[in-house]
RNA sequence: GGGCGAUUGGCUCAGUUGGUUAGAGCGCCACACUCACAUUGUGGAGGUCAGAGGUUCAAGUCCUCUAUCGCCCACCA
C-alpha cells in the first residue's frame, strides 16, 4: 500500500498540515480538571519585536517536549503564550520606521506616536507567534496574552499601588545609568559592564593664587603649584566641584583644604579628604564630579559639594559646560583635551582598559547621570525570595545557577522602575497643580527640567501626589481637577515579573478566559506553575522578580523548578548576533531540513545547561534521523498485514511463544522507556533523545527489523513490530510532533492524533535482562564472523561456510536456535556448531570470548597478518591479565571492595585466561 | 577584584552517586545499491581524558595548584 510512497521523507508536506489540525481540533488546550494533575509552564513572553532566533528554538523545544511529554502522561498541560511589549526595544523599531518619511516622535506627539506603536504591533508584534507554531509549539494559543492587555495593565497598577502603599516604592534622585540614545534611565541589570580599552588621563588642578606656570616650573621646594588628577572621562572635569583625596596619603596631607581653581571653567574648588579615595590609583588625587558618578554622588552628598550637571539627555553638554555648551560629549572631550594641552595642563595620557555600561538595547556607552527617578526598595521583597530557594521550595537545574541567584539577591540594590520613553505602563501617578503651587514649588517634576533641578531634595511631599490605579476626579486635599499624570513608564520588567500571574487575569478575575475558563479556578489550579524554562542572561531581570513578586502578591511561589539551559553560540563560540552576521536562522534551518530535525539536532546536542555549539552541518542528523523513522514505519506498514495487530500486549506475551527475538526487542523498548522516563524527569533533554536514537536506529531498525525480516508475516512478528513502532513513536512524538504523527496517522491504530495518546506505560515485567543478555551473545556472533569476513577480505556476495566451537552446552543450544539469522546476516551458507575445536587444513580459525569460530581459507597472505594480529592481542591480554592479578592480590581491595565488584573482577580474570589459552593454542596451529 | 563554566580521538560533544578494555555524531579508510532507507548498510583506523600533585583498594569522575579559553558579577576615578 505504501510502495508509491517516496523514500524519503519531506517534512514540507507534514508539518504545516499536522499543526493546523492539532489547532482545528483544540488540541493544545487546557482547563482546569480536578481528576487530573495540573502541569504549567509559562511561556518567556517574546518581544513583539522578536523575531525568531536559535536560542528561541532551543528554549520553546524544551518547553514544548516537557509540556507535550506531561499532557501524553495524563496530566492537564498548560502552556500559557503570550509576548512582552518591550518598552525600549519597540519604541525604538517604531521610531525608527517613522524616521523614515522623516518623522521624530515628538513631531506626532505622544498620544500619535502610541498609535503608531499599537498599529505597528497589530501588523508585526505577532510573527514571532507564526514563528513558535512552525516549531510546533503547542501553547494554549487561545490564552495568548499581551503585558499591555489591559486587564494586565491592571495588574501592574494594582502591584504599584500595593508596593507604594507598604513604603516600597519611592521617588529619589541618585546617579542612575543613562542612555543618551534612547534617552531614558536604566536599570543597573540593564547596562551591563563591557570592557573598552580607554585612556586615563593626567590633568593639573593649579592652586588659587598659582597661576598656570609651564610644563617645567616648579617651586624650590619641589612641590608643583597644581594638583594632577586622573580620569578617563576629562569631559566631566566641568562639572567637578571638589577633588578629594585620602587623609592618611603623605603626598596631600598638608594641602587639605586648599583651593584649587578648576581649569576651563575657573571654578573654585576645594581639595577634600576621603577614605573612599584609592591612594593606589592614578595619582591618589580623584577629581569629584557628584551629578555624573555614582562614587562622587556619594562623597557629593558628604561633603555637602555642589551638584552640576552638565549634561543635556541626548548626551550633548548644556549650558554648565560654559563654551562647550552643545557640543557632544565625545566631541567635547577631544575639544577639552585640545584645550587642557595648549593651557600646557594637560600632563599625560596612559592607555587604561576599563568597564563601561552599556545600552542593552542599543549598545550606546551609558553616562551615570544625576536624575530624579522612581525605586522600589527590594530588601524586603528579597527576603522571601531568598529563603525559598534556600529551603528547596524552588529548584534551580542545574543546581549552579542558584549561587548565582542568591549571591544576587543578597546585594540587591534598589530597582530603578521609572523609564522617560512612551511605549510602555505609565506610571500611576497623578500630580495636583494647585497642592503644587502651595507645597514646594520643586517637590515634583515633570523630567524635562532635570537639568534644572534641586538635587538637594531626595525626599518628595506627598502631598498632591496620588498613586491610584484609576485616575483621580479631584484632589483629595484641595479638590481642585487640575490634575495630570507622571510622563514616565515602567520598565518592561515591571510588568513581566507579573507574568506567572497576571496572565490569569489577576486580580480582577473578571469574565471567562479566552479558553472559556474561570480565571479563578484556572489560576488556583495551575498556579503555581510547574517549571520555568530560560536562559541564564535572565535569571536576575525576570527569573528573581518573578519569585518575588509570586511570594508577594500570590503568596507562594510562581513555580517548583527552574530549567536554565544554554546560551546558543556558533562554532566558535561567539554569541550568535546579527553584527556579526553569524546567525544560524532557525526557520531557514525548518525549511531545509525540517522543524523535527531542528528540534531534535538541537536537543541532542544542549546538555545540562551548556551553552551550545551550533553548525549548520548538526542539522543532518536529526534529518537523516526523520528519514530513518520514515522509511522503517514505511517498511512495516508495507509488511503489515491489518487482520490481528491490536491485540493487548500484556495478555499476548503471556499467552503466545513470541520468541527470543521479539521479547528481546520488547524488553528493550521497555528499558528505553524507563530510560527516557528518568531523562525527562531531571532534565536530561540530550541524554532522553540519544537513548531514543541509538534505540530506534540501531536496535530497532539495525537488528530487530533485519532479523524478522525473512519471517516478517508471522503472527507474532507482525504484533510485535507494529507494537514496538506505535509505542515508539508515541514516546518520540514530544521530540519530534510532526513525523511522529504523520506516521502515527499511516498506521492503523485508534484514536485521531498522537497528541491524545497516551505515553506508553511502564511494563517491568516485561524487561528481561537475561533475554537482552542472549541476545547480545548472539550480536557479537554476527559481529565477529562479518569482521573476520571483511579482514579475510572475503567478497560480501560470497557464501561460506562456518564452525563455532564452544563447550557450553546452553549456548551450543541458543546459537542453533539463532542458527536461520545468525546465517543469514553474516551471510554464511553452512553453520555447524561443535563442542571440541578443531581446524582443518586451508581453513582460518578466530578466537572470541569462550568460541572458536572456523572459516575456510580463500585467497593468501593473510595467515601471516593474522599472526601478527593474535600476537598483538595475545600481548594485550597478558598485560591485562598482569593487572587483574595484580588487583586480586591486593589485600586491600579484597578487604574493601564491594563484593560485587570482587567477584566480578575474579571472574574477568578467568575469562581472559581462558581466551589467552585458546588464543595461544591459535597461534600455535596457524602455519 | 570576586564567582562560574570548559579543557576527553581530525571536528563537535556525552560520560548521572568513583568500580569491566572511556562512548556517540560528523569526518576519514575499505567494501556493498533490483531486496524499507545512499539522508543507507557492513567492517575498520583514530584517545597517556589540558598539566602537576594528592585522597582512595580503585580517579575522566573527588581535592589542591598551574595553564589556556569563555561567561557572569563589582561604585578600578
Amino acid at each position: 500500500m505504501m510502495n508509491e510512497v517516496s523514500s524519503r521523507y519531506n517534512p514540507k508536506e507534514t508539518e504545516d498540515k499536522w499543526y493546523k489540525f492539532w489547532e482545528e481540533n483544540n488540541l493544545f488546550s487546557a482547563r482546569p480538571n480536578p481528576s487530573k494533575k495540573p502541569f504549567c509552564i509559562v511561556i518567556p513572553p517574546p518581544n513583539i519585536t522578536g523575531i525568531l532566533h536559535m536560542g528561541h528554538a532551543l528554549n520553546n523545544a524544551i518547553q514544548d517536549i516537557l509540556i507535550r511529554y506531561h499532557r501524553m502522561k495524563g496530566e492537564e498541560s498548560l502552556w500559557m503564550p503570550g509576548t512582552d511589549h518591550a518598552g525600549i526595544a519597540t519604541q525604538n523599531v517604531v521610531e525608527k520606521s517613522i524616521a523614515k518619511d522623516g518623522l521624530k516622535r515628538q513631531d506626532l506627539g505622544r498620544d500619535k506616536f502610541i498609535e503608531r506603536v499599537r498599529e505597528w504591533k497589530e501588523k508585526y508584534g505577532s510573527t514571532i507567534i507564526h514563528q513558535l507554531k512552525k516549531l510546533g509549539a503547542s501553547c494554549d494559543w487561545a490564552r495568548t496574552r499581551f503585558t499591555m492587555d489591559s486587564e494586565y495593565s491592571e495588574a501592574v497598577k494594582k502591584v504599584f499601588v500595593a508596593l507604594w502603599d507598604k513604603g516600597l516604592i519611592y521617588q529619589g534622585d541618585k546617579v542612575i545609568n543613562w542612555c543618551p540614545r534612547c534617552q531614558t534611565a536604566l536599570s543597573d541589570e540593564e547596562a551591563p559592564h563591557h570592557d573598552i580599552e580607554g585612556k586615563l588621563y593626567y590633568i593639573r588642578y593649579p592652586f588659587k593664587g598659582q597661576p598656570p606656570k609651564r610644563d617645567s616650573d616648579r617651586d624650590i621646594s619641589g612641590t608643583v603649584p597644581y594638583v594632577v588628577v586622573a580620569t578617563t572621562r576629562p569631559e566631566t572635569m566641568l562639572g567637578d566641584t571638589a577633588v578629594a583625596v585620602n587623609p592618611k596619603d603623605k603626598r596631600y596631607k598638608k594641602l587639605i583644604g586648599k583651593t584649587l581653581i578648576l581649569p576651563l571653567v575657573n571654578r573654585e574648588i576645594k581639595l577634600i579628604a576621603d577614605n573612599m579615595v584609592e591612594m593606589k590609583f592614578g595619582t591618589g588625587a580623584l577629581k569629584v564630579t557628584p551629578a555624573h558618578d555614582p562614587n562622587d554622588y556619594t562623597l557629593g552628598k558628604k561633603h555637602n559639594l555642589e551638584f552640576i550637571n552638565i549634561m543635556h539627555p541626548d548626551g550633548r553638554l548644556n549650558e554648565n559646560a560654559g563654551d562647550y555648551n552643545g557640543m557632544d560629549r565625545f566631541k567635547a572631550r577631544e575639544v577639552i583635551l585640545e584645550d587642557l594641552k595648549e593651557k600646557g595642563l594637560l600632563e599625560k595620557i596612559e592607555s587604561h582598559s576599563l568597564s563601561a555600561g552599556h545600552c542593552y538595547r542599543c549598545h550606546t556607552i551609558i553616562e551615570p547621570y544625576l536624575s530624579r527617578q522612581w525605586f522600589v526598595k527590594m530588601k524586603p521583597l528579597a527576603e522571601p525570595a531568598i529563603e525559598a530557594v534556600r529551603k528547596g521550595k524552588i529548584k534551580f537545574y542545574p543546581k549552579r545557577w542558584e549561587k548565582v541567584y542568591l549571591n544576587w539577591m543578597e546585594n540587591i540594590q534598589d530597582w530603578c522602575i521609572s523609564r522617560q520613553i512612551w511605549w510602555g505602563h505609565r506610571l500611576p501617578i497623578y500630580y495636583c497643580r494647585d497642592c503644587q503651587k502651595q507645597a514646594n514649588e520643586s517637590a515634583v517634576h515633570s523630567r524635562q527640567s532635570t537639568e534644572t533641578m534641586d538635587y538637594g531634595l531626595s525626599t518628595m511631599d506627598k502631598k498632591g501626589v496620588i498613586v491610584s490605579t484609576l485616575k483621580p476626579e479631584k484632589c483629595p486635599h484641595c479638590d481642585s481637577t487640575d490634575i495630570y499624570q507622571d510622563e514616565d513608564v515602567l520598565d518592561t520588567w515591571f510588568s513581566s515579573w507579573l507574568w506567572p500571574f497576571a496572565t490569569f487575569y489577576w486580580p480582577e478575575m473578571k469574565g471567562l478566559s479566552p479558553s472559556g475558563t474561570l480565571p479563578e479556578l484556572d489560576l488556583k489550579y495551575f498556579y503555581p506553575t510547574s517549571v520555568l524554562v530560560t536562559a541564564p542572561e535572565i535569571i536576575f531581570f525576570w527569573v528573581a522578580r518573578m519569585i518575588m513578586a509570586g511570594l508577594e502578591f500570590m503568596k507562594d511561589i510562581p513555580f517548583k523548578d527552574i530549567y536554565i539551559h544554554g546560551t546558543v553560540r556558533d562554532i566558535e563560540g561567539k554569541k550568535m548576533s546579527k553584527s556579526l552576521g553569524n546567525i544560524i536562522d532557525p526557520l531557514e534551518i525548518i525549511n531545509e531540513y525540517g522543524s523535527d530535525a531542528l528540534r531534535f539536532s538541537l536537543i541532542s546536542i544542549t546538555s545540562q545547561g551548556q551553552d551550545v555549539y551550533l553548525s549548520k552541518e548538526r542539522f543532518e542528523q536529526g534529518r537523516n534521523f526523520a528519514n530513518k523513522i520514515w522509511n522503517a514505519s514505511r517498511f512495516i506498514l508495507m509488511n503489515l498485514e491489518q487482520s490481528n495487530i491490536r491485540v493487548d500486549l500484556c495478555a499476548f506475551y503471556k499467552d503466545k511463544d513470541l520468541g527470543l527475538v521479539n521479547r528481546w526487542i520488547l524488553s528493550r523498548f521497555y528499558s528505553v522507556l524507563k530510560e527516557v522516563n528518568g531523562h525527562l524527569d531531571k532534565y536530561r533533554f540530550n541524554e532522553a533523545a540519544n537513548t531514543l536514537y541509538s534505540f530506534f536506529w540501531h536496535e530497532f531498525c539495525d537488528w530487530y527489523l533485519e532479523l524478522i525480516k525473512t519471517d516478517i508475516k508471522s503472527e507474532e512478528n507482525q504484533v510485535i513490530m507494529y507494537k514496538v513502532l506505535e509505542k515508539f513513536l508515541r514516546l518520540l512524538h514530544p521530540f519530534m510532533p510532526f513525523i511522529t504523527e504523520e506516521a502515527w496517522q499511516r498506521i492503523p491504530h485508534t484514536g485521531n492524533s498522537i497528541m491524545t495518546q497516551a505515553m506508553p506505560h511502564l511494563q517491568e515485567n516485561i524487561i528481561d535482562e537475561k533475554t537482552e543478555k542472549l541476545m547480545e551473545g548472539v550480536f557479537e556472533l554476527i559481529n565477529i564472523i562479518r569482521n573476520i569476513r571483511s579482514e579475510l577480505d572475503i567478497p560480501a556476495q560470497d557464501s561460506i561456510d562456518a564452525k563455532v566451537f564452544l563447550s557450553s552446552k546452553a549456548k551450543r543450544a541458543l546459537i542453533e536456535s539463532m542458527s536461520g539469522h545468525i546465517r543469514r546476516l553474516s551471510r554464511l551458507n553452512k553453520l555447524t556448531i561443535g563442542a571440541e575445536y578443531s581446524r582443518s587444513e586451508g581453513e582460518f580459525a578466530a578466537v572470541f570470548k569462550d568460541m572458536h569460530i572456523v572459516i575456510p581459507l580463500s585467497g593468501s597472505g593473510s595467515v601471516q597478518e593474522h599472526k601478527v594480529k593474535i600476537g598483538q592481542k595475545i600481548e594485550n591480554i597478558h598485560s591485562e591479565i598482569r593487572s587483574k592479578e595484580k588487583m586480586l592480590s591486593n589485600a586491600d581491595f579484597l578487604k574493601r571492595a564491594p563484593k560485587e565488584i570482587v567477584d566480578k573482577e575474579r571472574d574477568k580474570l578467568n575469562e581472559l585466561k581462558e581466551l589467552l589459552k585458546k588464543l595461544e593454542a591459535l597461534k600455535d596451529g596457524l602455519r
